[in-house]
DNA sequence: AAATTAGGTTACGCGAC
DNA sequence: GTCGCCAAACCTAATTT
């Protein structure tokens, strides 16, 4: 038995009491609908709504949890775990024969029931097959998220996605971790807080090839509905690792504002983009970079920046600036 | 440092099977 | 599903300005 139903009923929950309680019928209206409230500490008649006993010991955990993976770390009650068997000997078995213990056949009736019986172990199981994938992903996503050092809202869209491959079985035949590295650049990008293919699979112990095939595959089967990074979200980042200050920044959003304008956007790295655009308003404000220290914090070589840097400057100098 | 050039690599979309 | 192919973008590396 898992410790999880144990806490089902705290919070807000009624429940009604067990059979073992001092009292099993209000004393009022005789009805036998007596109900624990345990925020309350009361024992109320459902009838009546008398309080039949108060001071009722709250048998709910004194600590909250809202996700999975939080009350399994809280928790400090359940059986014990094992990681050498595949469900961590949780799960009960049931097995297919029809006949009891001393291999007779049983009756019709126990028949339907043990077939009852068969099939929502088997939904329990596989279901918490589902929470122990998840549990390894999520793991694994937030390991890479703080590697990363994106926001905890990126993490939670992750797990939103992840969420959403295991339940439409997309996680079949793919390795967890790839998936997870997926999700976790799906999300990234959605949240508009960009990393760059090549960033998140510095974290990652996915190849960077499988990340890309399975984020495409993720992206479709889930109709993410994903367009290009905005070269300018980059900005910010890359500006400050190269120490420019914030005109540089709104000088360099300018410039991708007028590539944005003239189609010139389409098909190139978002990184490269914004490295040539960041190249450009350095000169204009006297506070030149070379390339190379662009292309490095850009993740680009100098000649994608430089092919950019050409393309844009002959927009910026065309419209006279 | 920046530009130019050449040649190699890669992921992508497409159609054929 | 995957095989083969293509075109575009990028890369590496060498050379010149």
């Amino acid at each position: 038995m898992n410790g999880e139903f144990i806490y089902r009923e705290t919070e807000t929950d009624t429940t009604t009491t067990s059979s073992g309680g001092h009292q099993e019928t209000c004393p009022e209206c005789e009805s036998d609908s007596l109900v624990a409230d345990n925020v309350h500490g009361e024992v109320v008649c459902d009838e009546c709504g008398c309080v039949v006993q108060t001071q009722q010991i709250d048998t709910g955990p004194e600590w909250s949890a809202y996700t999975h993976s939080e009350s399994q770390e809280k928790s400090r009650v359940g059986a014990p775990l094992t990681r050498t068997m595949h469900d961590r000997g949780l799960t009960t078995k049931i097995d297919w024969k029809n006949t009891d213990a001393h291999g007779k056949a049983v009756s019709d009736r126990k028949r339907t029931q043990l077939r009852r019986m068969r099939t929502w172990q088997e939904r329990i199981r596989t279901k918490d097959a589902g929470e122990r994938n998840l549990q390894l992903a999520l793991a694994e996503i937030n390991r890479m998220a703080s590697a990363l050092g994106v926001p905890r809202p990126v993490r939670e869209v992750a797990s939103v996605v992840y969420r959403q491959a295991l339940d439409r079985d997309l996680v079949q035949g793919r390795s967890i971790e790839g998936v997870a590295t997926s999700a976790l650049y799906a999300a990234c990008r959605k949240e508009n807080i960009p990393r760059s293919l090549d960033e998140v699979a510095d974290v990652s112990r996915v190849e960077r090839v499988e990340i890309g095939r399975t984020y495409r595959y993720l992206a479709d089967e889930l109709e993410l509905e994903m367009r290009p990074v905005d070269p300018r979200r980059y900005l910010p980042r890359f500006c400050s690792e190269l120490d420019l200050d914030e005109a540089v920044q709104q000088r360099a959003a300018a410039v991708l504002d007028e590539a944005a304008d003239a189609g010139l956007l389409s098909g190139k790295s978002p990184t490269g983009l914004a490295g040539a655009a960041i190249y450009i308003a350095s000169l204009d404000c006297n506070v030149k970079r070379t390339q190379k220290e662009i292309a490095n914090v850009a993740q680009v070589t100098e000649v994608t920046i430089r092919n950019r840097y050409q393309e844009q400057l002959a927009l910026v100098e065309g419209d006279g600036a």
